[in-house]
DNA sequence: ACGATATGGTGTCAATTGTTACTATTTGCC
DNA sequence: GGCAAATAGTAACAATTGACACCATATCGT
């Protein structure tokens, strides 16, 4: 039998990382701006797509849909965010930065590069770039498939 | 400013991904099994080192006290482990695969195997190994420091 | 045009997870 | 030897998370 060492187990290790950098990162975005992982990345998408609608956050974070309106709600309720209904569609919200939502992603969106930086930066060329890039052909191996390897 | 892009943002991709491959990796062992990850991990563990405690594996595996209690309790319920009152500390058990632990971990381990191949045997050669080297080196510049970045 | 079905979003509840506080034992220090 | 501080493990509680049910609107087939 081929031997299982839980230390070179790929899905093993890829968790345990994964959790000490979101910790890292959640701890420096509460404490500096108050926001949750999930209502930063509301924060980040918005900015990026102003006029976004709940559900494509969702399609595109891989968020759940209660989370995402969990979030909006916050980020609605600090106006941070504005949430116009959509003219096209009477169910969704229009979703935009506020005036004051802007300000705040002044600060927010160096501070994230910044953060990224200190964990990544010090990877060697080119490592972080392979990196990514095969974080990505992991998605692409999972495929579209709500991520049930096991059912076949 | 330099641009933030979400989905070109390191954190937000790896925890993209690893939460998809985790929620793949959990429901098969729940399906399989029975068993959630913080208990497959506690077999897994106990497995290639009979006798350990359980503050030995949250240290090795960065899972924390609490959870490793529960999932200890739960093995130990459905006698898939054994916990014998540790003869040189007695507030602490030495946990053991019991007979039954030992048939589910020769179906298990193999298992194991099987699903990391699935995901990532797909990668190309070295690929796979490159990313396990880049993950240790993103643990290694998070260092021992419970993972606080943003302390400084 | 109209009924069936799907979709955007939210409220409610159950399960999971982490936090804090606590007991029992051990270790280090005087 | 005895007391202070640390550690192994657990219990009780709080917060987060996701699953499910639901309403309003939209889309599709006929």
């Amino acid at each position: 039998m081929e031997t299982l060492r839980l230390d070179d187990f790929l899905p093993f290790r890829l968790s345990y990382t994964s959790n000490r950098v979101s910790g890292a990162i959640a701890t420096a975005y509460q404490r500096l701006f108050g926001l949750s992982i999930p209502e930063w990345r509301l924060v980040a998408v918005i900015a990026e797509c102003d006029g976004t609608t709940q559900a494509a956050i969702c399609a595109r974070t891989g968020m759940d849909k209660v989370t995402v309106s969990r979030a909006a709600i916050a980020l609605g309720k600090r106006e941070l965010i504005a949430r116009r209904p959509s003219a096209s569609d009477r169910r969704a919200f229009e979703l935009g930065l506020t005036d004051a939502g802007q300000v705040l992603y002044a600060q927010v969106a160096p501070k994230a590069l910044e953060l990224e930086r200190q964990i990544f930066g010090g990877l060697g060329a080119g490592e972080a770039t392979r990196f990514l890039a095969t974080l990505r052909r992991i998605d692409a191996i999972l495929g579209d498939s709500a991520g049930d390897v096991s059912a076949r």
